[in-house]
DNA sequence: TATATTGCGAGACTTGAAGTCTCGCAATCC
DNA sequence: GGATTGCGAGACTTCAAGTCTCGCAATATA
């Protein structure tokens, strides 16, 4: 039902320039912070028409997010898998904080736009907002019991760290050792 | 050592202006919204030049936040005054969370900004942030000893608020109920 | 009163990036 | 071979932020 449509008429999309622009969106985006980076210039560099980039993203901030969810699936998820399976807490937010942490300028960037723009805010939720967020669940659902308790934890451990983030102040150990500490020991 | 420059030669500040200009970007963002307030609408608005906004203020976002700062002294911290003294957590969170819901779309906007320009991001801090934290952690002095644990409970119940706002997620009484119970009983 | 200084409203102007449009060429299907 | 769709390139449009300029108003000092 998906792939049926498989083979249409005319040309198909080049797989290069999706690659290559998804690409220098991260590593631009990585180097010049977000504000240096254009769609212009991702184009440029990636060797791609402006009008390309925008036939399959809606905006420059849905590029970057893509870039973004990409990347992130290699060195974020795979890390934190042990750490779910045997339900440690403090194992998986000593994973995800620093990484975070190290992409922290270009979350709140993203974060920010998405207040402008509810397609943008929408993908956010759907591509970085709540594939952490379930995992953290699957974490508290031998702590906490009750389901309302347990999804106002996951505001909160992740509140924190986006609050902080989004404010400037320290995501760091300490700050994982405390969120790890919120939750009620496990049974 | 400030008002001795009280008088200096020249015109003074129209307060006039000065309290219409607060007026109407109050008034136009809540009306409209954010994104359909201009400096332009502002200035136009208030009856005054747009160089006259901008001599006072570094940005148009700044007139907003100073607008909705000066709204909220009376609004917001009035009513928890009382709360405070008792340390009474969820009487507090009960009048916060309501008042931050009610200027939601603002708070969102506002912090959006700041993401893009540092200056915003200490004026956001300083005039929102932290006259909100400060109560907050006076109630949990009682609670909670060590002040790193206290720092990162603010964090969170913060955090939380926050991070359902910019997500469109719910920030009612339920939240509250369950933030109030992620700090350590009174003692 | 005279002069210097600073603020005022009005609005023209500059800037810069987002997003759209157009062109001629390339790849694919039928 | 014709129809269709994508491609890179780059001109073009749009829009709001922020700056500049002008002539006038209000204050200080002398």
């Amino acid at each position: 039902m998906e792939k049926a449509e498989k083979r249409r008429p005319g040309r198909p999309r080049s797989e290069l320039s999706k690659n290559a622009i998804l690409d220098v969106a991260y590593w631009q985006v990585m180097e010049r912070g977000y504000a240096r980076v254009t769609a212009d210039s991702i184009a440029k560099a990636a060797g791609a028409g402006k009008q390309t980039l925008y036939r399959w993203w809606p905006s420059k901030a849905a590029v970057i997010l893509d870039a973004l969810a990409e990347k992130g699936r290699a060195r974020i998820d795979r890390p934190q898998e042990a750490a779910i399976r045997s339900g440690d807490l403090l194992g998986f937010l000593r994973a995800v904080i620093p990484a975070m942490a190290a992409v922290g300028p270009v979350l709140r960037h993203l974060m920010a736009e998405a207040q402008f723009d509810p397609k943008l805010r929408a993908m956010l939720r759907e591509r970085l907002i709540e594939p952490r967020r379930e995992p953290l669940r699957q974490i508290l659902a031998t702590r906490v019991a009750d389901a309302h308790k347990r999804e106002a934890l996951v505001s909160a451990i992740y509140g924190a760290i986006w609050y902080r983030l989004l404010l400037d102040e320290p995501v760091d150990e300490a700050l994982a050792v405390e969120l790890a500490a919120l939750a009620p020991p496990a049974r």
